[in-house]
DNA sequence: CAGATCTATGACAGCGCTGTCAAATCGGCT
DNA sequence: AGCCGATTTGACAGCGCTGTCATAGATCTG
């Protein structure tokens, strides 16, 4: 004889239906709220669910054939504050049409990214979302097989295994350039955090440098480390070039870099954009709240995060997806050039 | 007669079974990585799962009795990068132990907290971890019922259901206004967000306030807006209090805040601290980079993460877990006050 | 070398729910 | 009164896996 010492008070549909007097189908039709029960049985079952104190099981549920509400998501990193803005966005998103994210971060490793698809997707998401560092062909053939609906999101400058919410860096670097050239600057350098591991900001400055070669120009000096980004590191980097006798313009790799850049030029005493000019990427709302705006480029995270929901949501529902969502990024003037 | 059009490719265990000519539940051992399974066969079901392309179903795993390895979370906001560091400290040591997160944003809303509480149990979670905006009556039974391992984060001036990491916001308050009425000042005034959403924040200002009580003084003037905080609306709260005759010091709800008034005493060309002294809270590193590095109390954020990750993990491994973790926070001193 | 002890493998039931299809009930209408 | 379609309810099987217990070899012991 055995002794169900955790069964005992595990409420089920099957205590819930008997509590009611109908069958579990019925009970579990209440609880998802079904149109085919009539009023009456409805707040029988109600009055029992309440009494029992019944927790729907979403496993049992998602087993049996039913679609899982959880998405999966995958994100390089979540210290950077670029990533949780993509994130918040999707979340309410997802919220308010009753999912849930699963998540997983890569730390811009593309094993640790393969490795997360594959654990995710042992969850039988209804979906999944990635900020991919680099897609390898095992991960990339996991999610074909899969089936699921696949939203990358961030950088729409490749073609998406199937859809792809986001902005084009290379665009937002070339934009930058032309409006910094047309500002009357011609002498520039970069200043970046790690962009092997980061490669769309990698995207950026090649497509910043570009259109400076387009015009003749080029970086006269570029300052890297093989770091996350920072406030600091960007501190540090500028210091650096600033021993070396600067350029005219620093583009920084993003936000967070550049106001590095300006602590550093204020700590300085120099002024800017008079003693020296800074742009920067992402529109971070430090940069524009600080007592010199930063001149950067918008890059509406939270707004990609909600556009890949909406991607999932709608195919979903079976309505008609785009495969390629450009957000669109806008060029905030600023000060700081 | 049925087909199967989405099945026919859904490999399960009986189809490695097959493929490598042995049984499901040798199959299952190999997957879990048990013991007790030959070399051999273990290659033999390796090289089957391979071929197959399989890929674990952790529904039907959980289900069938073995522990889910997720973990709900349910945080207030992630456009606060507070949370963000939270969730990315957890989440390192989550994943590492092999386990991952649901995640649940609550908005400060406690309805939209206790639905999620329920929402996210539906899926047998092996623990929860929440950052508590204020827990109903019938969620603490929903949680007490499911006799799950439940950890609060952020602030421990609380008696907790089951554990609680944090530290004692109301303590991180004192120990501010302690060092600053040693520091010599005696004039203050507070500029703060919407503190009934963020009640971590209104026992951080009771905090400094008994403090200074103790010491026979209080606020002058206290500047408040109901909205969440920022560095935008920092800025705004503190170009109000400037106009009206400012207290010599300004004790922010935290840092983000902080750096909005820091900005905005830039701005005015006022020094900091000789005209304008500011402390904050939470040691953001923006506001150490800043030019004028912020006077704050580091929350160790991460650190809360790691610790309440560690406290489900000692749990589950049938460890002894202590009810109450304090991580302690450190005062910066920093240039500003 | 018989019996005891391990080790490796498998059969079977069942986790809690929902899809499918069938049965029962209820009016409405001729 | 009798029949039809619509509405409401239920029986049953099975989702893919793992816990439990049983069995077949392999190894050891005196």
């Amino acid at each position: 004889m055995k002794i169900d010492v955790d069964k005992a008070d595990r409420v089920t549909l099957a205590d819930v239906a008997e509590a009611a007097g109908v069958s579990e189908i019925t009970v579990s039709r209440v609880v998802r709220g079904m149109a085919n029960v009539s009023q009456v049985t409805v707040s029988k079952v109600e009055e029992a669910i309440a009494r029992t104190g019944y927790v729907r099981n979403r496993l049992a549920g998602a087993m049996a054939g039913a679609v899982s509400n959880q998405i999966a998501v995958i994100l390089p990193s979540l210290s950077n504050s670029v990533f949780a803005d993509v994130l918040d966005g999707l979340e309410a998103r997802l919220q308010s049409a009753g999912f849930h994210s699963v998540l997983g971060i890569s730390n811009y490793d593309s094993d640790r990214e393969a490795q997360l698809i594959e654990s995710l997707l042992g969850w039988q998401p209804a979906g999944l979302v990635i900020a991919p560092t680099l897609l390898s062909d095992r991960s990339l053939r996991l999610l074909e097989r899969s089936r699921l609906p696949v939203v990358e999101v961030m950088d729409i400058d490749h073609d998406p295994a199937d859809m792809v919410v986001g902005i084009s860096h290379r665009q937002a670097g070339k934009s930058m350039a032309y409006y910094l050239i047309g500002r009357g600057y011609r002498s520039f350098g970069y200043v970046g955090h790690d962009i092997e591991a980061d490669h769309r900001a990698a995207i950026r400055r090649d497509g910043f440098r570009a259109a400076l070669q387009e015009n003749g120009l080029d970086f006269e000096t570029e300052a890297r480390a093989d770091a996350e980004s920072s406030i600091p590191l960007g501190r540090r980097l500028t210091g650096q070039v600033l021993s070396n006798g600067a350029p005219r313009l620093l583009y920084f790799s993003n936000d967070d870099m550049a106001m590095g850049g300006l602590f550093e030029a204020m700590s300085r005493g120099l002024q800017v954009p008079r003693d020296l000019a800074l742009a920067g990427f992402n529109g971070l709302q430090i940069g524009q709240s600080a007592p010199v705006a930063l001149t950067t480029v918008e890059s509406h995270r939270a707004l990609i995060g909600q556009r890949a929901a909406e991607q999932l949501i709608r195919r979903f529902a079976g309505e008609p997806t785009e495969r390629r969502v450009d957000v669109g990024f806008t060029l905030l003037p600023g000060d700081s050039a």
